[in-house]
RNA sequence: GGCCCCUUGGUCAAGCGGUUAAGACACCUCCCUUUCACGGAGGUAACAGGGGUUCGAGUCCCCUAGGGGUCACCA
């Protein structure tokens, strides 16, 4: 990339951070990043109805948890802004303006009623549905009697037809379309420019070098490129990126409920950034070769347009699961534990602050379970055992309980319990009492650590022994031994 | 329906004229292990179909089929 580079993501605030959304951003941003240049966060607000408040901090919140961060943008400012359609309503105003001028553009009384009766008539007939044209070559006269019949009017921009629009897509290759004279609106009877209009005039006063968006933008691009013709500018280099879609193979929408699709879900089900990133970058984009695991800094190394997939991708959320289970066994203790925290506090399993004791207890807790999580929200069915009575015993259980040796087994570990004492009940000893029973019974292996198991918890599955006698606490471990030996009296 | 894009295992994907068609997730088997998990070793599984071009095609071209996107005063 011989010029500077300067890239934008410019959502619109109409809801949640998703994932095709930040995966676009991501991929604009590695862009920018790699070859230096600027990335801008703008907010597209030209559809004043759909607008959510608060939707641009959730953005902006979304994008900074993920570390994808912006060089210009609404809340840190820049050469260029305003970075919010609404706050550009006077530059739109004067380009309008040059348009209107030079009869590039038009204005069109045509009531949306007419409008929807013309497109229905057409589609009824076969044809293609397309604006007829009716206002295109109105005279001063019909003009000043529309406008005094109070009548609302649209801008369109006067197209050819028949005429090639072609342009290289960085990730496609050569696409072309064939104008059709379809004069679409560029303004809207409130005032507002059609995101058409507002994105060309931004991307070119922005001077953006590279347009980068889903695919879904593809169809967009031959009315864009006869904005820009209009005005006289220069076309951007455009990238499409490939859609993300749900298990159905569909394009993801924001009702979609197969899927987690929105990124403060995970981050609130305790997921990691980096492994997000991680995976967002590989879906539609891999580096070719094995390697899958990639810190940011990597990912802007290597990424680039070329290496985008064209297909769509099915959005897996085990692989992201797996991802995520990848980084958390690499995490430090006391991160993973800081994010466990609050989901054992939502499930009333702690309380709102917790004392020595019961961060240790966390501890202890995290580093049993740190392994074989896949967010930090499994913390809570991870511990129901530490939650519940001992549940019934299932038939393999019975078995194992009903060995000879299991009397002895208990009995003996119940008083290594007691004469421990509180100060000998700890994770470390746990082992040596384990050890004791061993050497007093004889018996070692299954028999020896099954029986305790499930004495304790019911169940033949579960964590490291050791730590779950400790979590257990003594009291209840003495309690779950003495129940145990009495109902085999 | 028009226009546009896409098509390698269930999923993510390597491959850019000559390979036994990678790797990862998932699944299965075995090993490790007091259990589960982790880890390790294996395994099942793919070039949508048909024509060309070529000595040779997953790779290039055409057709068909399928999928998707888009056809707004939404972005």
């Amino acid at each position: 990339m011989s010029t500077k580079v300067r890239v934008r993501y410019a959502p619109s605030p109409t809801g949640h951070l998703h994932i095709g959304g930040a995966r676009t951003a991501l991929f604009t941003y590695l862009f920018a990043r790699k070859h230096g240049g600027q990335f801008i966060l703008r907010i597209e607000d030209t559809d004043l109805d759909r607008n959510v408040s608060g939707a641009a901090e959730e953005f902006y919140n979304g994008l900074r948890w993920l570390g994808v961060e912006w060089d210009e943008g609404e809340d840190i400012g820049g050469k260029y802004g305003p970075y919010r359609c609404t706050d550009r309503m006077d530059i739109y105003r004067e380009h309008i303006g040059q348009l209107l001028k030079e009869d590039r553009a038009y204005y069109c009384y045509c009531s949306e009623e007419d409008l929807a009766k013309e497109r229905d008539a057409q589609i009824a007939a076969g044809e293609t549905a397309k604006y007829s044209g009716h206002c295109r070559h109105l005279t001063p006269e019909q003009r000043a009697a529309y406008e005094a019949e109070g009548r609302g009017r649209t801008v369109r921009l006067r197209t050819s037809s028949g005429e090639t629009l072609a342009f290289n897509d960085m990730v496609r290759g050569g696409i072309s379309f064939e104008s059709d004279g379809n004069d679409f609106v560029i303004v809207k009877s409130n005032g507002m420019p059609t995101y058409n209009l507002a994105v060309v005039i931004d991307d070119h006063l922005m001077e953006i070098t590279h347009v980068t968006r889903g695919e879904e933008h593809i169809s967009n691009t031959p009315r864009q490129m006869q904005i820009y013709r209009a005005f006289g500018w220069d076309v951007p280099e455009f990238a499409h990126f490939n859609l993300i879609l749900n298990e159905e193979g569909k394009k993801l929408s924001k009702r979609d409920e197969s899927i987690l699709q929105f990124i403060s879900q995970y981050r609130d089900l305790g997921y990691l950034e980096e492994a997000i990133l991680n995976f967002l970058a590989l879906l539609g984009w891999s580096p070719g070769t094995e390697e899958e695991i990639f810190s940011k800094q990597e990912l802007i190394e290597r990424f680039s347009f070329e290496r985008v997939n064209k297909s769509g991708s099915i959005f897996d959320q085990r692989k992201l699961s797996w991802m995520n289970n990848h980084y958390f066994k690499k995490a430090e203790l006391d991160r993973i534990v800081r994010l466990c925290v609050p989901q054992l506090q939502q499930a009333s399993r702690l309380p709102a602050t917790l004392d020595e004791a019961q961060e240790a207890w966390v501890n202890v807790l995290v580093i049993l379970h740190q392994e074989k999580m896949n967010s930090a929200s499994d913390i809570v069915p991870l511990t129901d055992l530490f939650f519940a009575d001992v549940p019934e015993l299932d038939e393999e259980s019975k078995q194992v309980m009903s060995e000879a040796t299991v009397q002895a087994v208990l009995a003996a570990f119940r008083n290594q319990v007691e004469s421990a004492g509180e100060a000998g009940f700890t994770v470390e000893n746990m082992k040596a009492l384990i050890k004791a029973v061993q050497s007093e019974t004889g018996v070692k292996g299954k028999g020896l650590f099954m029986p305790i198991r499930i004495a304790l918890t019911g169940q033949m599955h579960g964590p490291d022994l050791n730590g779950t006698i400790w979590l257990l606490g003594r009291e209840r471990v003495l309690k779950r031994l003495s129940d145990s030996l009495a109902a085999r009296q």
